[in-house]
RNA sequence: CGCGGAGUGGAGCAGUUGGUAGCUCGUCGGGCUCAUAACCCGAAGGUCGUUGGUUCAAGUCCAGCCUCCGCAACCA
């Protein structure tokens, strides 16, 4: 049905997931949506390579491993495991699962690093920034806390530390004019434009890929302070599985790359759209032909977050209503461009509505009543009407519409379009009401030919829906005894063999009822709220700062100060400046936390300022101090005090 | 004036190059009985954020304004 795709090489990839922590629901969606329009190209006949995996390198696995008390390999080996398993319990078709701990890649990273080093685009720089000794980390201003090393509290000094950049410069030309000439590049297309608006015109800087602040990654191989940081490491992923070799690739990277797509969530379209573009220019190799960027999964209107205490996992998803349920709702639920929503309420509405009332009991229904007037003999289409070919159409139709929709990754439509099918085939029932030709003996032609056309149908719906909902697929195949069907065995409406013998239909979903489910999903929170609260309690013991004298603590002049007026900050989302009478004719400071309080209800408030800190501008406006606030998790406080205290008050 | 996107019946969304406003769920009414109280038909419900403009004609083009969101900046 598809000449030219025949034996064509797909290739088809989604971000490799870092192995922090196992992965919710929403970081699901993306290994789905990737298989599934894998399966799809495979099903057309493409010799398709989807390949996923893990990113198991950097400074926060070190520190995930040591707050658990093992080695970093031994966590993200853990944690790897987990994420794979997901993988295989949402039934994915993965080619191939790298880790970029795989020696392999280690090894083709360090000679990419070095080719690159050698041809004069990665050069010894210094990285500027604050420097705090014990800790041996770099930091930004704007990391600091209270002007202090973050992790430790102690005091930072302005420092050089030499590193590996890579010239992004150079080859910023060269990207836009790639990304205006291959307009399919980055998409969707709001995205190519706050790429190249954001980024690419206003000139790039060039990239620090390495680090000498951890271990943990892969060792630059002359120079072993280095260990290379995260961009060529994991963006390399890509390639290194095909066995490219600066020194010569093997047969399997010149089949496969570049890559057709790469299936990636909005967030890192920039790392995408320009970290590694401008990579492989620099090793003079092919751009991979598109990069979409797909939106996230949000639970009702957050953000998933095991401080709000919404995460759902997809193997208890899966639990609790089966495989291919799950993947049918990430499918058809997620929109192409904005972000979806998870709601246990739309997961229940959707499996009732479309799963079993449209799809199953439309597969039910059919072959009981071929059982019951035919002995679930299949008869020969004999008795053809009008009627017929609208069904007939309409199943041609679907396939152009499914094929559309996916090559325009509007995946939600593709699903959409098959569910419709099932809906035509319901009112095609209706249409021909075969329990009153059963009534007659002289239309049982009749009667044989509709239910003919019906499991025809049917093996229509079973092939195209193969590529969202496998398990499903096979089930319905095996109702109406068909065997394996291919996709190109839909060319002609009627390949469905007549003289089949069925047998009794089992539903393919059964109807959730919506308490019992509210019961099972409390009764499963419980469960993994105890088994994770372990691991939150080391976590918070963990995050406690070293241990500091009492020097150390009065070399902050902390006050007490009144909110004369507040105000937010013009182009800022999160400033607020106040004016703070300090009992010392006053000052202005400036403070991130306009998304928790409205300017408004903090005027009069006494609160507490550290009065010695360096001044620094914010979006304008000079800040002289900093606001003290309580955090935990996602909420924000800020510490008010009694009134009566007077301004200026020092805190001891 | 940083860049970009969005505001469509109760909810969630479609609406290509301007020409009678659609879909899914929900609600109400009817039909059917093969089927998983499932299926089919019909109805109610929208001045398409707002104000102007272009046009014979605008949800669809242009300008201003309001409200959300993403990216960037920034969280002392």
């Amino acid at each position: 049905m598809c000449k030219d795709c025949k034996g064509k090489p797909y290739y088809i990839s989604t971000a490799i997931a870092y192995t922090s922590r196992k992965p919710h629901i929403g970081n699901s969606y993306e290994i789905v949506l990737t298989d599934a329009i894998a399966r799809y190209k495979r099903m057309l006949g493409y010799d398709v390579y989807f390949q996923t995996g893990t990113d198991e390198h950097g400074q926060k696995i070190e520190m995930y491993a040591q707050s658990e008390g093992c080695t970093p390999k031994e966590y993200v080996d853990r944690v790897a495991g987990e994420i794979r398993d997901i993988c295989d319990v949402l039934n994915t078709s993965y080619d191939y699962f790298i880790r970029t701990t795989d020696a392999d890649h280690e090894r083709v990273v360090q000679k990419i690093f070095k080719k690159l080093y050698e041809q004069g685009d990665i050069y010894k720089g210094s990285y500027e920034g604050l420097y705090c000794t014990p800790c041996e980390s770099f930091w930004t201003e704007s990391q600091l806390v209270d002007g202090k090393c973050p992790d430790c509290g102690r005091e930072v000094k302005a420092a050089k530390e030499e590193a590996y950049f890579l010239k992004l410069s150079k080859y910023q030309k060269q990207l836009e004019e790639y990304i205006e000439s291959h307009p399919d590049f980055i998409y969707p297309e709001s995205r190519k434009k706050e790429m190249l608006n954001n980024f690419i015109k206003p000139g790039l800087q060039d990239l620090c890929v390495s680090r000498t602040s951890f271990k943990w990654g892969v060792p630059v191989d002359f120079d072993d302070k280095h260990v290379v940081y995260v961009w060529i490491d994991a963006l390399s992923n890509y390639i290194t599985s095909l066995g490219y070799d600066p020194d010569g690739s093997g047969e399997k990277y010149k089949k496969f790359w570049p890559a057709d797509v790469h299936i990636i969530g909005k967030d890192i379209v920039r790392f995408h759209t320009i970290y590694w573009p401008i990579m492989l220019m620099a090793l003079g190799e092919p751009l991979p032909k598109q990069v979409y960027g797909h939106p996230w999964l949000l639970f009702g209107e957050d953000k998933m977050s095991k401080s709000r205490g919404n995460v759902i996992y997809a193997d208890e998803l899966v639990k609790l209503i089966g495989v291919d349920a799950v993947r049918y709702y990430l499918l058809s639920e997620m929109p192409f461009a904005s972000d979806g929503s998870i709601t246990y309420e739309t997961i229940i509405e959707r499996f009732n509505s479309d799963l079993a009332n449209t799809l199953g009991n439309l597969v039910n229904r059919t072959i009981a009543m071929n059982n019951k007037y035919f002995g679930g003999v299949v008869q020969e289409p004999c008795a053809k009407e009008e009627l017929d070919s609208e069904l007939e159409q309409f199943c041609y139709d679907t396939i152009k519409k499914v094929d559309d929709c996916i090559n325009s990754f509007h995946i939600s439509d593709a699903v959409e379009a098959v569910m419709n099918l099932a809906k035509r085939c319901n009112k095609y029932i209706d249409e021909t009401t075969p329990w009153v030709l059963a009534k007659d003996e002289s239309l049982k032609p009749r009667l044989g030919t509709v239910l003919y056309n019906l499991l025809e149908a049917i093996r229509y719906i079973a092939v195209l829906i193969a590529p969202f909902m496998p398990d499903t697929a096979k089930n319905i195949l095996s109702q109406i005894n068909c065997g394996e069907a291919s996709y190109d065995s839909l060319e002609k409406f009627g390949a469905y063999a007549a003289g089949t013998k069925l047998e009794n239909p089992t539903p393919l979903f059964v109807r959730i009822d919506p308490d019992k489910l509210y019961k099972e999903i409390e009764d499963m929170q419980k469960k993994s709220a105890e088994a994770e609260k372990s691991i939150e309690e080391v976590e918070e013991l963990e995050s406690i700062a070293p241990e500091i004298s009492i020097d150390d603590f009065s070399k902050s002049d902390i006050r007490v100060g009144k909110v004369l007026a507040c105000e937010k900050v013009k182009k800022s989302k999160k400033l607020l400046k106040f004016s703070i009478d300090d009992g010392m004719g006053g000052r202005t400071i400036v403070s991130g936390i306009a998304q928790y309080y409205s300017p408004e209800e903090l005027v009069g408030k006494k609160v507490l300022f550290v009065a010695n800190l360096k001044p620094v501008k914010l979006c304008g406006v000079e800040s002289q101090g900093m606001i003290l606030s309580a955090e935990k998790g996602d909420s924000l406080t800020l510490i008010t005090v009694d009134d009566k205290i007077e301004n200026g008050s020092k805190i001891v």
